[in-house]
DNA sequence: TAACATTGGTTGCATGTGCAACTAATGTCT
DNA sequence: AGACATTAGTTGCACATGCAACCAATGTTA
């Protein structure tokens, strides 16, 4: 195969779309975050999502269920905890665990933070039909299965 | 409207489904650097791509081609001179522009990466035509477009 | 030409990330 | 019980990012 193939290959290759799309949307939710002066990031807005799904879970499966390293998450965590929007408690039954729970101020700052997002979602998917919006979705489920597949 | 009214609209959003998706491939791209015992990031490879295309360019151009704050473009040019993949020439006419060559290891690199990148590329679309490919592209192009007009 | 504005690049600071090595606590197995 | 393995979390290191402040070079304008 030649460059020139390769190249062609590459440029349709859904990998960089994605990789753009998702740089902009960053972009923009963060410029929200910081427009309507919320002391937030999208990392942190998962993890105030999560938490409110499910609380006094641990670090572990806190970074599980947000696809990070576990050291990756304490950071995070420990970023949280200074600006009050997280606890960390010491589990009595296992004093390896620690249980994370989302404070009052976590609460109010994720419902503050709701409406931005859905604002941010909603100009980034004008004009995009339910059919294409489901046909993306499940393509990406099959790009995500197709790795972890690789896996096993 | 209702916390779960919220709560269906940010599921079904496009939005998490990309990120998600963005940061397995990222994941898998430098698993198979690794892998292959190349000294490479993702970052690094598509400043080398755009390079081997237009060569020479100044910093400012290839930060705005490749989507990113200056400083950031200075800094991954930095890491990426002391590996020698590029170079840095003080224009003569205008001696604030530095220009980036890419060196003759960077092309090696460059030649070593593609196949591993192509690799990668065909273990993520396993399974999915070039029509739900075209459109996936289409939409996202949509959501790019979404963002830019909202700049203006 | 002198004063001011603009432009390209660098640096400090804060955020976020993964890997490897480490500690502390718990589980297992002889 | 003692030795060993596993698990949860932390820390050092390297990488990448954006914003703001800064410097040097160039352009503009009175």
């Amino acid at each position: 195969m030649s460059g020139e193939t390769f190249k062609i290959d590459f440029e349709t290759s859904i990998g960089p779309w994605l990789g753009r799309t998702v740089k902009m949307v960053d972009y923009h939710l963060q410029e929200a975050f910081d427009r309507h002066g919320l002391d937030m990031t999208k990392e942190q807005m998962v993890i105030l999502k999560k938490l409110h799904e499910q609380d006094g879970i641990n670090q572990n499966e806190l970074a599980s269920l947000t696809y990070r390293d576990k050291s990756s998450l304490a950071r995070l965590i420990s970023k949280m905890e200074s600006k009050k929007y997280i606890r960390r408690v010491q589990s009595k039954e296992d004093k390896r665990n620690n249980e994370i729970f989302i404070t009052e101020e976590g609460l109010k700052i994720l419902a503050e933070t709701r409406p931005v997002i859905q604002e941010v979602i909603d100009v980034m998917e004008q004009g995009i039909n339910k059919e294409d919006k489901a046909l993306i979705i499940n393509t990406l489920k099959k790009v995500q299965n197709n790795f972890n597949l690789k896996s096993i």
